[in-house]
DNA sequence: CAGGATCCTTTACGATACTG
DNA sequence: CAGTATCGTAAAGGATCCTG
């Protein structure tokens, strides 16, 4: 195996220590999820279809097995009537919102620069 | 309009910049340039090509061309015999960093969490 | 060198219907 | 309720060739 690892080091265990935590966290979901799985604590499948406003079930559905394999969230059922299911966001996903709260406060300063230069 | 603003307020706004950011920053290669062009300061289009490893032309040029578009990088072309022509990171595009960082070091976490519980 | 044009494959996403 | 199955579209991504 070829590792050339001399140029440039520490730049490299970067990039894919980014690599790591995008693929983890791309889709047109995952925030989304995660951001109203913190605010809203437990929640039921239902819930999150109608919290998350657009979201389809086939979508919440891979999103939440998605995030479940990497332990974002937790999931448990209740042998209830016709089954409960809660979600909940993991202590290890809590430790996601510094990301989530860095891109929150970008995209609103972002939002911002484009009114205050709109010429 | 309906602007049913009433029930989570400031949750929404949170939201719609987390989708804002998204939108701009997603992509297999967006943060994977920006890094790049963050430690290589001004670089010619091959420059990136090899740096960011397994990219192919077209996908570099149409990142490039969103990311001028949103002001995160800058074009610049020299009149030199073939054409020569640099990229850089903007200000703007600085701004970045914070959530970069945040992902980076998550990343890096991850790596280790696996490998410390590896059974 | 810097890219556009073209073609093709794959993945993401979405709507609808159905099941325990 | 909590999903899965199926189908179809659209977007993302990639390989190759071509041009100023």
């Amino acid at each position: 195996m070829k590792q050339n690892i001399n140029s440039t080091a520490g730049c490299k265990v970067r990039i894919t220590a980014i690599k790591d935590a995008m693929e983890i966290l791309s889709g047109k979901w995952k925030f989304h999820i995660l951001g109203t799985l913190m605010e809203g604590g437990k929640m039921r499948f239902m819930d999150l279809i109608r919290e998350v406003d657009g979201i389809a079930a086939k979508m919440l559905s891979k999103e939440l097995q998605d995030m479940e394999m990497n332990r974002l969230v937790s999931r448990t059922v209740l042998n209830t009537k016709p089954v409960t299911v809660e979600y909940e966001i993991t202590e290890y996903g809590k430790t996601l919102s510094p990301i989530i709260d860095e891109i929150a406060k970008w995209g609103i300063a972002y939002r911002n620069s484009i009114y205050s230069q709109a010429e």
